[in-house]
DNA sequence: CGCCTGACCGAAT
DNA sequence: TATTCGGCCAGGC
């Protein structure tokens, strides 16, 4: 990988672990904080290789507060969320836009 | 360098 | 509400 992308990735990984617990934050937010507004995908890409143990992968949700992937298990991270407060129902986080998260 | 994959997004159908 | 589709971008080979 190149100087740019490490860096973006550094950035992405930096974000996530700034947010808060019962919150949640977007692919799309976060490459957004990560200063390249058009990478979401890569955002996933970047987390489901991240190798950095410890940061709150499961508060970084997709658009419109779906649940989205995360790894095998998309359960689990439905499961991490509501223990940190969060209402979900099927595939979706409960007053998503007042959960959210977009940055200091 | 080309080609494929995918924890995405938003608009259209 | 559910799919589909085109665009996007980093990573892996």
């Amino acid at each position: 990988m190149n100087r740019a992308a490490s860096t973006f990735a550094v950035r992405v990984l930096g974000a996530v672990r700034r947010i808060p617990a019962g919150r949640i934050s977007t692919y799309g937010d976060i490459a957004r904080l990560a200063r390249n507004p058009r990478a979401a995908r890569a955002v996933g890409t970047i987390m489901r290789l991240a190798k950095e143990p410890g940061l709150p992968y499961h508060r970084v949700v997709a658009a419109g507060g779906r649940i989205g992937g995360y790894g095998g298990s998309p359960q689990l991270k439905s499961s991490l969320l509501a223990a940190e407060g969060l209402q979900i129902r099927g595939r979706r986080i409960i007053n998503f836009e007042q959960r959210r998260w977009r940055g200091r």
